[in-house]
DNA sequence: TTATCATTCAAACGCTCGTTTGGTTATTGC
DNA sequence: GCAATAACCAAACGAGCGTTTGAATGATAA
């Protein structure tokens, strides 16, 4: 992870993406997050210019390429005219998914995202929905051409719970260990796979 | 909430629910928390000990009564010779499900709950799992006599999950405003009712 | 080689944190 | 009424925090 011929900046960016998961934004300390690192204590403000921004940084590197994955599932399922309510939520769930077994930081990123749910940050929600809304707002319009009867309102947070719902499944936080490394992929894949089926029908509803 | 009739252990609980639950535990300082209780900056370490203290006893005072409450649904249950996994779930997820909709701290409690689960603080997992373990015991032994087939590790891993999404959906997080107070009660209800329906299912897999 | 610019570094800044202290004020039991 | 005890309070302590500084070092290009 912070082998030496990664630069400053990814290895700050790795060794952020590990503690904010461990510790969360407030507990990672910039003192340990550069030890981590094996970097200067300075390197943090001279390359992001804040904490803060390196935590906007560290959602960027994963997101711009988590939205592109999941607007290119959501257009290629568009395409075709007998899209199900289950198709649309694939576009939406799998590229998660392939995110939360990616081994080389993905799967750390995936804990740091529940992290930020749980944390209700205003900052960072601000950030997230200014740069990341319109992902959001895409498949709610995709969703609401299947579900016409819904109000818009209730729509979003339908969407809204299912993306929380999501994160947990993924950030496989609980209080009990999990057994070693041995199935946790198709364990992940089944957890996708019940999560689409409880979405779709939680859509549907009323 | 802080109202003068309100002990000074009182008036710092309640203060301390709200803060922890808007902010987290590291979030959330004794200044401020002090200053919203309307109490001395030392009367936490004078009544709690430390802050780490105050946070156990946060949990202490709402999970020794939802503890007893599931506990009472499941013996209630299992009485009746014909019960239903779907039973047992809602022994379990009913207590928390009233606990939420308790509008003079239990609201807030749940989205503390919540907190602790995605903080991952070892302390404190370690004081409810000395202190409360023995209640998902007592679930996991039921459900484990409906399901025979399943491994003990398999199940435990089940029942947190379970765990996890209650405590998620009970807490009502999520990105986007929901609508008035109009209908949360309702909509709690029937999000318990999917989760039985959904865990039931989860339960049953394989 | 030398001037230029980006990067790294040790040290310090101001601030907030949880906790402790020692004295003051209320309350309790006789 | 008067000790004894519990509760409260202002002030301070030491530690850790994010950030800034200014000098040292490295790479780059003329």
């Amino acid at each position: 992870m912070n082998s030496p011929h990664f630069s400053t900046k990814e290895r700050i960016l790795g060794a952020a993406e590990e503690l904010f998961a461990r510790n969360g934004f407030a507990g990672a300390s910039l003192r340990e997050l550069t030890s981590t690192a094996k970097v200067n204590l300075a390197a943090v403000n001279y390359h992001f210019g804040s904490k803060d921004n390196l935590v906007n940084e560290v959602f960027r590197r994963r997101l711009d390429e988590l939205s592109a994955q999941r607007l290119d599932a959501l257009k290629a399922v568009q395409a075709s005219p007998e899209a199900s309510l289950e198709d649309i939520l694939a576009a939406f769930i799998h590229p998660a998914l392939l995110l939360s077994l990616d081994k080389s930081g993905g799967n750390t990123f995936v804990r740091v995202l529940a992290r930020a749910y749980a944390e209700h940050n205003e900052r960072l929600r601000k950030y997230l929905s200014e740069n990341y809304g319109y992902v959001l707002k895409e498949f709610a319009a995709a969703f609401g051409a299947q579900l016409p009867h819904l109000d818009k309102e209730e729509l979003y947070w339908r969407i809204d719970i299912i993306a929380g719902a999501l994160t947990y499944a993924m950030a496989d936080f609980g209080v009990i260990k999990r057994r070693a490394a041995m199935s946790e992929k198709i364990h992940r894949e089944r957890a996708a796979e019940h999560l689409i089926r409880f979405a779709a029908a939680g859509l549907r509803a009323e």
